[in-house]
DNA sequence: GGGCCGTACTG
DNA sequence: CAGTACG
DNA sequence: GCCC
């Protein structure tokens, strides 16, 4: 029934496709035939390119264009001269809801949009004064003032936001409503919400908020009917009360998610920063009050932040790399060559793959490996180890970064971490030191496979840098090149390993639900074991006896990641 | 109205 | 201590 | 924001 009136066609979205509407759209779009690209090279005389509503003034043309630009995950300059060149179409994104319910892909002449520059210089300085009063400007201000001077007693309403938003925006929510030609999963459009809530108040530092939406997801996900009404969810599900009760309601009522569209600049630029390693919202924060988008302006601005919290040129250098998953036959590759390495250090120092890989996900995040010894207790031993593990493993090329140091290792390290200094125009601190301890018991890595070794598929990072920040990459590219992971490095006493494999392990809310659980029955649980409130030792050692004296059944690792583990539990999930 | 996981490392 | 990170 |  779904007709392919888009095959054939490729779309190129701009600014990015890196926002959860229009990655709604993009899913669309290639349901019905079409083809997202996000390269210059894969672009064809047929491509259309769509640009997000919200860069487009009431004339039609581009507005805002040096933040367009910035925020461009393309070189905007090679896309004009190939748009020009091959006379491409260039649309509004709001057309393809329009296309898909009319059942037919026809551009319209208000659809077009114009990019070519109103006076043909370079970008910089011709905003300032038209941009005061552009939309995107009020758009973005007037929610975001109104919330911090009310103080943080009574948030906007849910009401307030629709009512601000809704009206410019419905052309882009609309393609979410209408779900009768959308065949999204039965609550998918309520969990695509609240994940989206959930993150918006991350990123605003509001964990408990936050985290109040990822429990009310897990809720919905785990819910096997479809939801009909606020109140419904309210009373049969956990997680969900008054609150998001009536969000559900709008939401079901409405299919939009008001003010939670890719409008909102701020937190875009908060999201942009804090997927680099070493940046959270504070510092993120900060950065957007005054008024920095990239990398590269912080670093003029603030070159002290760069000093203080150097691990950040390298989430910065490998802000892509890091951002691509990673196989679990790769991670294995990874696995032995620490392994041979560490026997010829300690050829009785085990070391075992966790995280992600061992609850048998298909792609992990990073690689965590958890280093014991029999029947040593001593984590000094093994921090020393890894002091010379990761010397050695510099030396052979595999590792190419550490995010921890020891007074040996700033030394081992010490050109590559003036190299990405000067890079970026600061000063090595060769004065200072860079590490607080001189015995580590974890490390963060970066590591390289030789593609001798194993060769990962080339495959598009997750996270894209803006143009003005690429200067500082070291991420892979389209280089014949494996790319850049992130290892860690764990250690545990013999006698705690079943409390740390239950650690690492993970997932991180698993262990969250079972430290919560070890609080109700008065006890305190952590990697180094089960203990009473007073500080006893009830178990470490053995992981099914800690699972016993919780009084729960044995969760297989597999069943431990998001939402898998109370399937015998269903109370987590539905009240009684 | 107070708690929301518990720990390691950095400055 | 706060900030960031790890599962 | 939810739960006790």
């Amino acid at each position: 029934m779904n007709s392919k009136i888009f095959l054939n066609t490729k779309f190129l979205i701009l600014p990015n496709s890196n926002t959860t509407s229009i990655e709604i759209l993009s899913e669309l779009i290639r349901k019905f035939g079409g083809e997202i690209i996000e390269d210059l090279e894969d672009l064809d005389k047929n491509t259309v390119i769509l640009i997000n509503d919200s860069y487009i003034g009431d004339s039609g043309s581009l507005i805002q264009q040096d933040l367009f630009r910035r925020e461009c995950h393309v070189n905007f300059t090679t896309l004009e001269d190939f748009v020009h060149a091959n006379e491409l179409q260039i649309v509004r994104v709001s057309c393809v809801s329009r296309w898909i319910k009319q059942g037919a892909f026809q551009i319209l002449g208000e659809d077009l949009v114009s990019i070519i520059s109103d006076t043909g210089e370079e970008h910089g300085s011709q905003t300032s004064t038209d941009n005061s009063i552009t939309d995107i400007i009020i758009d973005e201000n007037v929610p975001d003032s109104e919330a911090e001077t009310e103080g943080n007693i009574e948030l906007e309403s849910f009401e307030d936001v629709e009512n601000r938003n809704s009206m410019q925006y419905e052309h882009i929510n609309e393609p979410l409503i209408e779900s009768s030609y959308i065949n999204l999963g039965k609550n998918d459009v309520l969990i695509k919400a609240l994940n989206l809530l959930a993150k918006k108040y991350r990123l605003k530092g509001d964990q408990f908020r936050a985290r109040s939406y990822t429990l009310a997801k897990a809720s919905i996900e785990k819910c096997p009917y479809k939801i009909e009404s606020g109140a419904q969810a309210q009373r049969e599900l956990t997680n969900i009360g008054l609150s998001i009760a009536k969000k559900i309601d709008i939401i079901l009522k409405t299919g939009i998610l008001p003010g939670l569209e890719e409008v909102n600049l701020v937190e875009r630029k908060l999201d942009y920063f804090t997927n680099c390693h070493a940046v959270g919202s504070y510092k993120a924060k900060r950065w957007e009050l005054f008024k920095l988008s990239s990398f590269s302006d912080v670093v003029t601005r603030f070159p002290d932040d760069f000093i203080t919290d150097w691990t950040m040129l390298f989430g910065w250098s490998y802000y892509e790399d890091w951002s691509k998953r990673i196989s679990r036959e790769e991670c294995e590759c990874h696995l032995k060559i620490v392994k041979d390495t560490l026997k010829t250090i300690d050829p009785s120092c085990h070391v075992e793959l966790q995280g992600s890989y061992v609850r048998g996900s298909e792609t992990c995040g990073d690689i965590d490996l958890l280093f014991y010894k029999q029947y040593c207790d001593d984590t000094k031993e093994i921090g020393i180890i890894f002091e010379k593990l990761v010397r050695l493993l510099f030396r052979k090329g595999f590792i190419q970064c550490s995010l921890m140091l020891t007074s040996k290792l700033q030394e081992t390290f010490k050109d590559i971490l003036r190299e990405r200094f000067q890079k970026c125009g600061l000063k090595y601190p060769s004065g200072s030191s860079l590490f607080a301890s001189d015995i580590n018991k974890k490390y963060y890595l970066g590591t390289k496979l030789p593609t001798s070794v194993y060769k990962a598929r080339d495959e598009p990072p997750l996270l894209k840098l803006k143009e003005c920040d690429k200067y500082m990459s070291l991420s892979s590219s389209r280089k014949n090149e494996n790319p850049c992971r992130r290892l860690d490095f764990f250690c545990c006493k013999w006698s705690e390993i079943g409390a740390a494999r239950m650690q690492w392990t993970g997932s991180g809310e698993f262990n969250r639900w079972i430290r919560l659980l070890a609080d109700k029955h008065g006890l305190k649980l952590s990697q180094h074991g089960l203990f009473t409130r007073e500080g006893e030792l009830l178990e470490s050692y053995d992981e099914r006896k800690i699972f016993q004296l919780l009084h729960v059944d044995y969760v297989k690792p597999e069943l431990r990641s998001e939402g898998l583990w109370q399937q015998d539990e269903t109370k987590g999930m539905i009240k009684k």
